[in-house]
DNA sequence: CAGAATAGGTTTCTAATGGTGACTTGATGC
DNA sequence: GCATCAAGTCACCATTAGAAACCTATTCTG
């Protein structure tokens, strides 16, 4: 073994951890960004920022999210050092999740991805409704051509 | 019909886009982060911000993405007016994809994302390390306390 | 003239992932 | 003696992602 890794262009690790380039498929910050850019993760920590939280009250404020994906959210976040779980032995155990300072630069950079979903949806639903017209148009000369 | 969504609290759609909301589920800001939350996106957003590009041209840049993630990719962006399309009749036929105003707006929110995959995968590569040593212990214990 | 290459895809198949709902554990109130 | 709470796990099914082959039309290469 001398260090050197598939797929970084003949580098070792450090070297392109040294110069990380998302672009690269081998780079470990393309699995830094498969791991961020989603959705249950930017709205966990969106609420972890604001403070401490218990399992079932994430589960209660993010509707529609199930107990299985906000435990296998919580669990790969804590892996990846961004929230820390602490537990407590009352009756019935209490678990809190917490946001750590490395999870909080993140979350400081996801705030604007979920303020722009909140401000610029309406324009994205329009353009959708347009596209989905015009497709309706294409359709029918398709059924038109096929007919012929 | 009385233009009432269900799991929209009562309220009209209109009226939820008024008050957006990404952790109430039937909110389509929540469509909205889920589709904007998402490894491809970043990356092809953060392409077409330097200048229109054809698809060949991106499938090269972003390593590892196949060719029907980038045309499924390009497809749901253009329906949602992030990215136009355009063909040009040569032969063979020449397919130009480039950012909209709205989709400029997204992209600017999206590099802090890449800075932050590509500043900090040292410190969760780190954490993930010490977290699987943690886990390799744990799972240790337990054959023991089997074994007992 | 056969075969390859090029551009921009679609189709097909399999592997991985996501979501649903039932089940667990141990004490505590009814 | 039964239901409840918290914080999960487990088994199962539906959806999705990814790999690889194929498609169409034209031009280039041997």
């Amino acid at each position: 073994m001398d260090g050197t890794l598939l797929g970084l262009g003949g580098k070792t690790l450090s070297e392109a951890v040294q110069d990380p380039n998302a672009y690269v498929s081998a780079c470990p910050t393309r699995q830094a960004l498969d791991r961020i850019a989603d959705k249950w993760t930017v709205l966990v920590l969106g609420l972890l920022e604001g403070g401490p939280m218990r399992f079932n009250q994430l589960r209660r404020e993010i509707e529609g999210i199930s107990q299985k994906m906000l435990s296998q959210t919580l669990k790969s976040l804590e892996r990846d050092g961004l929230v820390s779980r602490r537990a407590f032995a009352t009756v019935p155990v209490t678990v809190e999740y917490s946001i750590t300072p490395l999870g909080a630069t993140l979350a400081q950079t996801l705030v604007p991805l979920r303020v722009w979903a909140e401000t610029h949806i309406t324009r994205m639903l329009e353009a959708r409704a347009a596209y989905d017209r015009a497709g309706d148009d294409r359709m029918a000369d398709e059924r038109t051509a096929d007919a012929a």
